[in-house]
DNA sequence: TTGAAAGCGCTAACAT
DNA sequence: ATGTTAGCGCTTTCAA
């Protein structure tokens, strides 16, 4: 089969417009028209195109025709760590909401690494994508940002507060992490906690701060003794954040809670209490950050901070889809989204010690 | 700033090989030549290209590179739920890959969506990428993948059995959830348990389907009577599952043990279970289908089959760039990755009833 | 309404 | 070793 032989030598004879154009018996010119926009095409002309692609199976040449029409139909989507469920879910919202406005998603994964998110970058401007979304790996990484801006193309940053050019910062999808920590941390304060430990990686990077800030400012508010507030900095590893919370849970004034984020963090402090046969929720109430499965399905049910990944994503492309319209002038540039607690079966006051 | 001009009204002058040639005062064809193979090319030309390039900033049109090399760099991913961690995990180890390889991948999200499914190998055909990964959500979808063969490009189908041309199976990385099953069910039964329960997805698909076959087969091997063997088809969602798993462990004459696919599904068994009072081990032995967050942390930790994702995204790749490379002629074009058994702490013999 | 032709930015064949 | 030129497949003036 000659399908077979091309496809063996790597040369692949795909069906043009040219030969659209003389099996319909017109021009290129007529195909281009009848396929597209369809404004001055005769009905017979029109009919005569579109049975002719059929029985070629016809597929236009996309490349070919954004070299032409100077865009590519395409938006990339830059993230840190495609393996994390919350960064998935994100994807998946905005590359449905892109999909609907008939724009294809391209996502790059950086695996937090500097050097691959400026090579991502650069191969993004070369393929000369319509726009991008954002989720950086830390809010500094100048050189790249610098080399996003010069491309042309608008950008949509995902919670993270990157430095714009010239004080305008850029248009973002932001998550209330501090309002979110703030409600957690005034609730179990409520409940009369006082020694309150919060897990969560770096504060380099805008969550991190936000959540720190937000669970600082509960303590004040409440105008009681901070000095149980208890940040402690963690790394992303389950095993780091076990044997970091085995020595927390070990001191012998222990946090009596504990706010933990996501999965694995959140499962190296469940485990670390289980070792040390303290019971959740009776010797240590735990919440959590990001509602995962984990803490969904952990007996008992893990109260948690929630802010919908879905909006994220859709809002980030409704953002990006404004800008690529040109209607920047109206609506904001900035999205500021809320965090709910859920409550659950993990919180209850502290008991006596 | 022009450069603020132009990405408001949309018309972003880019640098062009010609702008590089005018400013290195050399040809066109000089600049090509330099930046790429750099087969013949004087030192001072190289120098003079190299750093009018670099003073402009100048990146090379993929696009229109691409329409005069038939090759585009770019290799599409189709899966068909990115927001499972599963997914993403292989999707990751398989775009880590093509990376080194120089290539770039695209994903997109089928959402278990024939349709879908089917616009999106339009989608990527159109953009002649120069391969595909394919992780369908069935394995009968036969319009799309007639046209994916159309294509050309080689294609590589992930853990599904997808019916080939004409008895030649497509290339696939495949995983061995027959043998995993059959050992889970083999240590089972091995313990003393007789009644053991599968909970999995329909045998709509391959891993379903072959786990089903190593379920019976280990069964079958003991020399058992098979009436034990509950197989369980759910939908992925947790609380089907759970209301499923409560109602099959009402039953009195209740199975003592139990396999369960994911997260979701493992979940709702393990909240069935504690609803009725059944403790695990201890009443109720448990096997996790898939080395979940979920499994390695719960309480007590869930015995699990496992298998590489990585080593399923990494082969895929391999797999792929044999074929682009067009030395399909030597290594295998099939994978089969095995799966293991990690042993934890939710399985002992049952008690006698 | 239609066809002819220019050209998007690049590479590769051909000339020099 | 370098410059010139013909396309890649498409859209889009410009004439007819």
């Amino acid at each position: 089969m000659s399908n077979m032989r091309a496809r063996m030598a790597g040369i692949v004879s795909r069906t043009t417009i040219r030969d659209v154009a003389r099996t319909a018996g017109v021009s290129v010119g007529s195909v281009s028209r009848a396929l597209n926009g369809g404004k001055n095409v005769s009905a017979r002309v029109a009919r005569d195109v579109a049975a002719a692609a059929e029985k070629l199976g016809y597929q236009p040449d996309l490349q070919a025709r954004s070299l032409r029409t100077r865009t590519t139909g395409m938006v990339g989507c830059l993230v840190s760590d495609l393996a994390n469920p919350l960064y998935a879910s994100i994807v998946q919202a905005a590359e449905a909401r892109l999909r609907e406005a008939g724009l294809l998603m391209i996502v790059g994964n950086t695996a937090n690494d500097p050097a691959r998110e400026r090579a991502m970058v650069a191969a993004f401007r070369s393929r000369r994508l319509d726009g991008m979304l954002v989720a950086p790996g830390s809010d500094e990484n100048d050189r790249a940002w610098r080399e996003l801006a010069a491309g042309g193309a608008p950008v949509v940053i995902l919670d993270r507060d990157v430095p714009g050019e010239d004080d305008v910062p850029w248009p973002a999808v932001l998550v209330d992490h501090r309002e979110g920590a703030r409600t957690a941390t005034r609730y179990l304060i409520g409940l009369g906690h006082r020694r309150i430990a919060l897990l969560t990686p770096g504060a380099r990077m805008r969550p991190g701060r936000e959540r720190i800030a937000g669970f600082k400012a509960a303590f004040a508010e409440a105008d009681i003794d901070p000095a149980g507030a208890l940040v402690c900095l963690q790394e992303s590893s389950m095993d780091f954040a076990q044997g970091d919370a085995l020595e927390l849970l070990r001191r012998d004034r222990r946090p009596t809670a504990i706010i933990a984020l996501g999965t694995r963090i959140l499962a190296g402090a469940l485990r670390a209490a289980r070792d040390l046969g303290l019971s959740v929720p009776r010797d240590l109430s735990v919440i959590a950050i990001g509602d995962t499965d984990l803490a969904a399905v952990h007996s008992p049910a893990i109260t948690a901070l929630r802010w919908s990944l879905e909006d994220v994503g859709r809002a980030a492309a409704e953002l990006l889809l404004q800008r690529l319209r040109g209607t920047s002038g109206e609506g904001q540039s900035r999205a500021l989204l809320p965090v709910d607690l859920v409550l659950r079966e993990s919180c209850v006051p502290p008991t006596a010690t």
